[in-house]
DNA sequence: GCGACAG
DNA sequence: ATCTTGTCGC
């Protein structure tokens, strides 16, 4: 299994990916990974709309495929489905840690667990794929599937873009009407729930 | 060889 | 991501 037939199964699911708008959701989830040397951790949260815990789960194993810029999703991908699988819940927004479509075949981690699951999905991500000039000069940009987003006081923006079920605005929508924090609050729950799995 | 490269 | 010290800001 070389990288192009992988680029090929990413083309396969970017063809799968539908838009969507957005809809004010009642169930938000996030999830995470961390890793520690070989081992990785997989967290996740269900909040509801007044953003109380209402399910978390986590999983633990050993990584069996390496980090590669751009297919970061066949990585994390499967642990983060095995995980959403243990929730009797089902969010009407997920909350994941990487890209949707703002990925040179517009195929990121958000479009596999999107796409997958069925459930609404948005990628955030710190650090855009592709280089270019990304000081805050201007509040939004639009990029090719997404945004790059910069609120007040800070120097670095954040990306936005949709894994499935809602169109780049939707996305944005969703970022902007759910996440007060620059990292909305599921993911930060999920990351440090997925950290103290490793310890 | 050096820097870049979602996490 | 993780390894790490100090440092700035709310």
């Amino acid at each position: 299994m070389n990288l192009s037939r992988l680029a090929e199964i990413q083309i396969k699911y970017a063809s799968l990916y539908r838009p969507g708008q957005y809809r004010r959701p009642k169930l938000i989830a996030g999830v995470d990974c961390s890793y520690r040397g070989e081992l990785i951790a997989c967290a996740g949260v269900v909040l509801s709309k007044e953003g109380k815990v209402l399910q978390a789960a986590q999983i633990k194993g050993r990584v069996f495929f390496p980090y590669i810029s751009g297919f970061f999703a066949f990585r994390e991908g499967p642990w983060l489905l095995a995980l959403l699988r243990r929730f009797s819940l089902r969010p009407e927004l997920l909350f994941v840690d990487g890209n949707g479509l703002l990925h040179p075949r517009k195929a990121g981690l958000a479009v596999f667990v999107g796409v997958r699951t069925g459930l609404p999905t948005v990628g955030i991500s710190k650090k855009p794929m592709e280089d270019f000039p990304w000081k805050c000069g201007k509040r939004l940009l639009p990029l090719d599937g997404g945004f790059a987003l910069c609120r007040k006081g800070w120097k670095r923006p954040v990306f936005i873009s949709p894994g499935n079920l809602l169109s780049p605005e939707a996305a944005l929508r969703a970022y902007e009407e759910n996440s007060p924090a620059k990292i909305p609050s599921p993911i930060k729950m999920a990351h440090s729930l997925a950290r103290r799995l490793l310890y």
